[in-house]
DNA sequence: TTGTATGCGTTATCAG
DNA sequence: CTGATAACGCATACAA
């Protein structure tokens, strides 16, 4: 039998809660009583009980992040938020949701009404779905949205600056000659997807070039689609020299079917990417890429929401965090015609 | 104000034991009541507060797996048990332990202490851990061990075939032609570490070749690790043709460091790894590697905790699942003296 | 087949 | 500064 406070305060000869003032550090408490307490404590070997203080407290002292796909960022984000994860008095679940699966709704729902979580945090697309919404509203439970597709000044988010990023990168590639740019888009329900888009078309706006909606294709954030959306491009009458995969993993992707093909990168064609996953710098010669903030993401929006949770306010503002251009060798001077 | 059983009791005109029979289906309940009771939970949009059962059952329904590291192998780890979890009534916290931070420490203490947790789940080399032994030990809690560094017949384990994987890669490179292989080794606390050396030694000792320590180089089952390594064995006298990573990741490092040194992959020296993780056939020409069995791993580690507390017995065997060559573009026909 | 009463281990109120 | 006692919401002997 494991010991519980009535123990620790038979045997430190004083009422139950005295014991919970010193387990719980509060005020009120002479040296020598706590002091005779702890002792107790240690002698039993005893733990409090976090369900019965989990049931009294109307609390679960869990937060839950909502992941929707599994690559690289995903794994990413998820091992910051593995690291900074202990510096808080949560537990951290980890939770996959496909809306399309019942047994995925089913475990939503029961997290969310049986209270088994104090608090949520979304990755798109989750922040789109509309079981996702309802559940939270319903349950009143504090969210933080991680790269909403639709901020609202009503819900705390938290993103990278996709456009900003995307606009430093497309100039890198405009400065290094690049006139045939093929941009790979993302998934229609990101926000990232068109944001990155939108940067593009800055710098090229910026550039005075022309907007060739053959150049944008449509692809998704994975090698798959990377893969495809590159071979496509590279088929046409006039391939580009370089290609701008929505995120790092069509990137890879593009590099592949590029290698494939026979083409070298980036002596013939430059690729680049954005997030700058783990690998970016370990495949050689390394992915020129945008660094996307992740580990800053999923600390911050981590702390907002412990934040929220001990009732503090917070200003209705959508943090931002800059992107950072990251230059390494997939990325070359364009080919001049005739050269 | 959320409801609770009483409030159902009440509305559908029923004791809440009843109304507890049909949340949990027990039997000896009409169909006239179960009906009654569940139209008023329907109405009440009634959930049992989890918090409460939890503290008169006495179990959280919550499962921890540990992890070390965060390399490519334990996303792969995570993603697969984050995958089949929702299969089962636990909650799954993955969490990371490192022993040289206090934190940490304390973390995983509450966790077991307080409780929080019915079982757990260990992966290299947090099982080799006194701290992580202590615990489990005093609390009596189920633990399943992935891969560990002893096996032992009174804790249930899993792992895949390391030593058969090695071997039959180490055949394949000297069916190759190469004589001069140069193994990186990984940790010393990973069993994995030995079991791909002697699987390796396997090889050779049945091809009649000399074991030459030389070319046994220390490394980590890290990027860093297989790329320093892989320089060291390049400076040699009489450097190897191929490169057997200890595990993916040193394989990549190793490949990257190759390039730098502008040697040709795979056409003058060949490079395999070890996992099979899923940037393995992403990465041009694609890595030759054995398939670690990680999938079938998470899953069957999970289930079998959950067997095992629902108390249903096991056989006290290892359970060990084959691993499988997977043969890619970066190995290559050695090249022969004086070609 | 259904209901009553008790306890799980904590926190919190309020009186001493 | 300290202590008795009442919740918290559910499960479960045991009784009807």
């Amino acid at each position: 039998m494991t010991a519980t406070i009535k123990d620790v305060a038979r045997v430190a000869q004083v009422s139950i809660k005295t014991v919970s003032r010193v387990i719980n550090n509060e005020p009120h408490v002479t040296e020598d009583m706590r002091t005779r307490v702890q002792d107790a404590i240690d002698q039993l070997g005893y733990a409090p009980n976090i369900s019965a203080r989990r049931l009294v407290q109307q609390r679960s002292y869990m937060l839950c992040i909502l992941l929707h796909t599994s690559g690289f960022y995903q794994s990413a984000l998820i091992n910051k938020v593995l690291e900074v994860g202990y510096e808080y008095d949560y537990d951290i679940l980890i939770q996959t949701y496909f809306p399309s699966q019942t047994r995925s709704k089913n475990k939503l729902s029961g997290l969310i009404n049986e209270r088994r979580i104090d608090g949520l945090i979304t990755t798109p697309p989750c922040d789109t779905d509309e079981l996702v919404l309802e559940l939270v509203k319903k349950s009143r439970i504090p969210l933080v949205q991680i790269s909403p597709y639709s901020p609202s000044p009503e819900v705390p988010s938290i993103a990278g600056d996709d456009r900003q990023g995307a606009f430093q990168m497309t100039n890198h590639l405009i400065e290094l000659g690049h006139r045939a740019i093929a941009f790979l888009k993302g998934p229609r329900n990101h926000r990232t997807s068109q944001e990155r888009l939108a940067g593009f078309h800055d710098a090229l706006n910026l550039a005075q070039m022309v907007i060739d909606p053959q150049l944008e294709l449509d692809s998704e954030f994975n090698f798959e689609g990377g893969y495809t959306a590159a071979k496509i491009a590279m088929s046409t009458q006039k391939p580009p020299t370089a290609i701008f995969g929505g995120n790092d993993e069509a990137a890879f992707g593009a590099i592949y079917a590029l290698q494939e093909m026979g083409y070298s990168v980036p002596q013939q064609v430059s690729v680049c990417g954005f997030d700058d996953v783990l690998n970016s710098k370990n495949v050689w010669p390394g992915l020129t890429t945008v660094h996307h903030p992740v580990d800053e993401i999923a600390d911050r929006a981590l702390s907002m929401l412990v934040a929220l949770l001990k009732g503090e306010a917070w200003d209705h503002e959508e943090k931002v965090i800059p992107s950072r251009l990251v230059i390494r060798g997939s990325t070359a001077q364009a080919i001049q015609p005739g050269q």
